[in-house]
DNA sequence: AGAGATAATATGTAGCTACATAATAATTTG
DNA sequence: CAAATTATTATGTAGCTACATATTATCTCT
């Protein structure tokens, strides 16, 4: 055998994890230096580094400059939601995507929006409601703000053709998200909007965005009864 | 200036970025090629190689082999969620944790459950239920099932003292979960448990972990009202 | 024209050297 | 002894060369 083996930085970290996982090392427990671990395992501390930044950045190891690697004292459940183009998302589910503006009006924000949204409360915006559909069923509510000094040109985007919800996606590039997830019980307009009865506990997903300091949009998003996020490592 | 400039892949990143912020790179657009970057932006390819795996992480850019670098032709909204120890997430709220063991009992799983688990029917499970408390108030409910093949240790864990919640993810690494976020309505139980009334709306979160291919746990937890999940980019 | 095989290519990587830097440990000072 | 300063160190990185590999383009054959 006299060419030297190499050997990949995914073998590498999976062997790390191996160890984790065989409880060898513990939360809280410190790992070898990167030197010793490419010395014990045969490869370069390069492709040590390699493997223990991925380790790193999924939440298993904490890293610190001299102080060494630890496995995470305090375990966490990561987990990457991705949240697509409504559209996208029904399509994906093998069903007909249909979509309704409801209504579109140029307001000045009321005082939750406009604190939601770190806005000042007489910059004008775009409230638009639609309903989004599966299969003609109502799939998803949509209750948004848009922020006209971010946003102008959205104030000639027909919105009967093109939801709000994908025109800003692939039109409003964003610096800052913040996501809520919460249940809320459907009042009338809701219940009635979504084909349900009023009370019915409903999943709801609140995000708003922003361009460095400037506020794009901020919309609540209501799901039909039955609606449920899924997330998988 | 005889000492060659050094770049930073996090500033070539934010360069690139920023053309795409900017609109220069639109949803689909191709991408220079690396080698190309690199001479426009005056470094070497690894490190365009090493800002492009940071935008290809966080959904930006699609990278394929020979067929170059694109902005992502239809935008995700992605999110990253850690959900901690329950005892530490009510810390971190700065209040004080307080928990209860409702109930214990070794039990076959329910089919439900053994199909959200890929479990067969027979296979011994702890049923555990518990309120997790913050100052004293109901903060979370949960309702979990835990492999005894898998997890024997825990039989002889007395979960007065530690929640199967935190033993179990500071003794049980997985390897895999799976996750869903949903709105439930508060059965009489629940609604007794969370100090509220029937058919409130809740806020739930179902995760099932495994080890390679052995189940480990399943567990519904469901917020007291208000409760909701939180994430930024 | 379509299918299959081959060639080319742009990203992905291993390993190396030299350097940078955050943070820990050790030493010095009052 | 505590606080401040300095030294050390383990991770983080830039750039390079050589190689690997998935995928796209091109060519050949029927």
């Amino acid at each position: 055998m006299t060419t030297p083996q190499r050997h990949s930085w995914k073998d590498i970290r999976d062997r790390i994890h191996a160890r984790i996982l065989d409880r060898t090392y513990r939360p809280g427990d410190k790992l070898p230096h990167d030197e010793d671990m490419a010395q014990t395992l045969g490869c370069s501390r390069s492709t040590v580094q390699r493997a223990m930044q991925d380790l790193s950045e999924s939440g298993l190891v904490e890293r610190r400059r001299k102080g060494g690697t630890h496995v995470r004292p305090e375990p966490v459940a990561r987990v990457t939601i991705e949240i697509p183009i409504i559209r996208k998302e029904v399509e994906d589910l093998g069903q007909r995507h249909g979509y309704q503006l409801l209504s579109r009006a140029a307001l000045p924000p009321p005082a939750e929006i406009a604190t939601r949204m770190e806005l000042s409360a007489h910059v004008p915006c775009l409230h638009v409601r639609a309903l989004h559909l599966a299969q003609d069923r109502p799939y998803l509510y949509e209750d948004r703000w848009i922020n006209l000094q971010t946003a102008a040109e959205i104030d000639s985007v027909d919105l009967c053709t093109i939801s709000a919800n994908e025109w800003l996606v692939l039109n409003m590039p964003y610096t800052r998200c913040e996501l809520r997830f919460f249940a809320l019980a459907a009042d009338a307009d809701l219940a009635k909007a979504l084909h349900t009865s009023p009370n019915t506990a409903l999943f709801a997903i609140e995000r708003t965005t922003w361009i460095d300091t400037q506020p794009i949009t901020t919309v609540r998003t209501i799901g039909a009864p039955g609606y449920q996020l899924s997330a998988s490592t």
